[in-house]
DNA sequence: ATCAATTGCGTTATGCTATAACGTGTGGCA
DNA sequence: TGCCACACGTTATAGCATAACGCAATTGAT
């Protein structure tokens, strides 16, 4: 069932697995260049395909990326996300809630709008960064 | 009450007020170099203080800009924002929902995070789009 | 009235994000 | 064997955003 990935997919996986927080295109190249990566494209084609299987998502108000945290089960299993994205330390918490599904399923059927993605990005500062 | 605009800043407004739908900002640079603008940054410094001024939104997921569509109560008076963008005509819905605000209040609270600013973007086909 | 602080403006240069377009190599399979 | 699909590598380019500089106008306190 688990997805077999290439060598480039791999280390691009890895690359933001081990990372502390959300990582840009640019950023994880870098981290490659002594695997090899050369080029921009070189990660955007392994995070289109990562993100295909549903591995990793896309952070669109930062663009970065971040491993999913629910490595279990892929292939969106799991429906909308919602990210809360600390503006200090970066760390970012993959929250789920069937109850905002339904009201957003309830506001797109009021307009008749037929959702194919749905992103929610929540930007603060995370319990560490606001207690100290 | 009503914010005084700058020349630039009433430029920008306009053009997004104006037009279809979003629009990014090397594209509202093109519609008004016939009205002396020359540089990204003459856009983005206005488009800066129309976002803090409540009468525009910025979409996150597609780099672009559009007008509030509730020019009556700028300055933030209205809560979160969802976005319903058509992938195939470009048309924006804002829409509101107290429903949302509360389950995402909720889902924040529960990690302790301090929310300032929330994203909700919602990607698919409009009702003209779908009984095409 | 004047000085200082703030704000907006214009310009040049630069950096970051993403994709187009081309060709190569490999594995599966009719 | 010939075809197809796919991943890959490379170069070039397009699209988005800001840094850093200096000037001009406004405000507002003294």
């Amino acid at each position: 069932m688990a997805q077999q990935l290439t060598r480039n997919q791999s280390l691009v996986l890895d690359a933001l697995t081990h990372a502390e927080g959300p990582l840009s295109a640019y950023t994880i190249l870098d981290k490659l260049r002594d695997h090899g990566f050369r080029a921009p494209l070189q990660v955007y084609r392994a995070l289109d395909k990562l993100l295909e299987f549903g591995m990793i998502h896309r952070l669109e108000s930062m663009n970065s990326f971040v491993a999913c945290s629910h490595p279990d089960h892929h292939h969106h299993d799991h429906g909308v996300t919602a990210f809360a994205i600390c503006e200090d330390c970066g760390q970012v918490t993959e929250m789920h809630d069937a109850g905002i599904e339904e009201r957003l399923s309830v506001l797109a059927g009021r307009e008749h709008f037929k959702t194919e993605k749905t992103t929610i990005e929540i930007r603060g500062h995370c319990q560490n960064c606001t207690s100290g």
